[in-house]
DNA sequence: CTGTTAGCGCTTTCAG
DNA sequence: CTGAAAGCGCTAACAG
């Protein structure tokens, strides 16, 4: 009864043809049942026609529905690093919601490189992808896409440009009002260096928010990538200086990791010696030790968002997006237990 | 001196046939100086073409190309979760090389779920993909590739199915020795549920290597999935039975992380009361506290690997990938300073 | 209700 | 060295 596994052999795969001769009807009349539609067909033939499709073991070829139809049900995405947790998450979620909606997902990780994200950006477009997300690691440049239809994430708005706005600025300035309402005085910062998306918006709030708590900010920065290796490094140097800091704002979580190592090392004690609140609140904030109070991004509807950007015709050019603070042990609240 | 800017706007790309008429050529010339070949191009007139090309902002469209030639120059993957570090890992480095290769890369989040999966891989398969590269939730399982090359990875072999088989179970035993060797008896395993890439092999290595060493499982085995908090949970339940194991061998770094919190709830020492080896061995492994001694899996050559086997003709039907024992603080050895 | 057919943008054989 | 034309698999008029 399976001729399935004959077909897994061969490696051309059966065709609207093929089909439509084992079924005795045209072309079109395969399309019509493939499509469910634009016209109606017969029961007694669809049936001969579903049959045969099994029989056949046919697939339709998106590509060729793609290049007829000018649409390729597919989106693209790019990050500059998916191995970080919050773009992998993002990832994830784009996943999801992308097939949910019948797309396909193209990946292009930039690789944290300037040159590497252009040539991803340029590989999609020329696969003719319905949508392209982008987190870019340079939000001044205009990527050529080529009237592709593009939402930049995190970023800087740039004129005509349609991008979601995550509140990079607030939540900044929030996490240091609650670490000045804690009592801290001292309170450093480990940014991204200035081509991570949201990493100068996230060092302008800190600094907002010092200004105006009558806190200097003199020799209390260091920007390292968002890896936990760079975390690590910027925390040691900031932990070595003369006048050591009591709180820091990190600017993801992955680096906040690497800063708790470096306290360990260094054996200053989180958060009684020193007082910590990353950007992010992916799952690495809750199982870090101390977990972390962080600022946390909505990633599923900064992903739908996003895919809603760039698949609805209408849709507002810009899009802000909130973020929450989020309490764990790490800023001096009371600890609480893990919730699950 | 730039009309990209007005082909921004335009929502129609430029086509093979419209530079082939500025130029005041045959498309085929357009075609011959694209490709830089079959057919050799006189110098002025590849140079009038190229003009034409920058002129009009003309990209290849990739579709068109794929359904002439066959060859969709993408591959795809799916994996069952890439927030997973892991799998994030992984991704990237897919990315990366496939990239590197001349391929766009389809990824395929399976959401844990075997329904999701078989999807997630029709869909990409209908995309013309040249190579498909799975970690299926369903070792057991012929998914429906229809003559796409495929190559799964870290999966048990099926007759006539390519795989990469990373040793799940060599590692398993390897880890599970270390901890005989630091003189612990009551040596747990937190593995993944059956469904898990890896899961089955894994337990099996600690069951091999307790019976080796003569001690009993009986009690010891908890299961649950490839998360932080599946980790959590388990580690709970492992610490509140009545005799508690002194040492946990964790399918997962992700599950380690949950059983570190775990462990840190219920005021168990790692690695005195409790010595932990995971498997994976990425950053979330380096970044713990304590730094968790794993069994690395080699992600780059895997990646390659499977890439190799996917667009490469020749190649073995089976590798096998070696893993690592790399020590860090959680077994009980000597702690060693963070590399950097 | 069904068949014929003209393309989508591209490659490449076959003639000049 | 270059042009004309066939055709990859599919859709959707337009005709029956």
């Amino acid at each position: 009864m399976t001729t399935l596994s004959e077909s897994q052999d061969e490696h051309r795969h059966a065709t609207r043809t093929d089909v439509a001769k084992l079924a005795g009807v045209s072309t079109a009349v395969v399309s019509y049942v493939v499509n469910n539609g634009p016209r109606p067909v017969a029961e007694a033939t669809r049936e001969r026609v579903v049959n045969a499709m099994n029989e056949l073991g046919y697939r339709p070829n998106a590509l060729a529905r793609a290049l007829k139809l000018r649409r390729a049900h597919a989106v693209g995405v790019v990050v500059p690093d998916v191995s970080n947790t919050f773009f992998g998450a993002l990832a994830r979620e784009l996943s999801d919601q992308a097939f949910t909606a019948g797309y396909a997902l193209m990946l292009g990780d930039a690789n944290n490189d300037l040159e590497r994200e252009r040539a991803q950006i340029e590989s999609l477009v020329s696969h003719q992808i319905d949508g392209l997300i982008i987190t870019s690691l340079e939000p001044n440049s205009e990527a050529d896409v080529r009237g592709t239809r593009t939402v930049y994430l995190d970023r800087r708005v740039q004129p005509g440009q349609t991008s979601i706005i995550v509140d990079d600025l607030g939540g900044a300035e929030k996490a240091v009002q609650h670490l000045v309402w804690h009592g801290r005085r001292r309170i450093a910062h480990i940014g991204g260096f200035a081509t991570l998306p949201g990493a100068d918006a996230r060092l302008q709030g800190w600094m907002n928010a010092c200004a105006s708590a009558g806190l200097s900010t003199d020799g209390l920065l260091v920007r390292s990538d968002f890896t936990r290796a760079g975390g690590l490094n910027a925390g040691r140097e900031l932990l070595a200086r003369p006048d050591r800091p009591d709180a820091v704002f990190v600017a993801s979580d992955v680096q906040a990791l690497g800063l708790l190592a470096a306290a360990r090392e260094a054996h200053v004690r989180v958060p009684e010696d020193l007082a910590v609140i990353s950007f992010d609140g992916t799952d690495d904030a809750v199982f870090s030790d101390p977990p972390l109070t962080a600022i946390e991004q909505p990633i599923a509807a900064l992903a739908s968002a996003a895919l809603a950007a760039v698949l609805t015709p209408e849709q507002p050019v810009q899009t802000r997006i909130p973020v929450t603070l989020v309490v764990r042990d790490s800023c001096g609240c009371p600890p609480m237990p893990h919730a699950d």
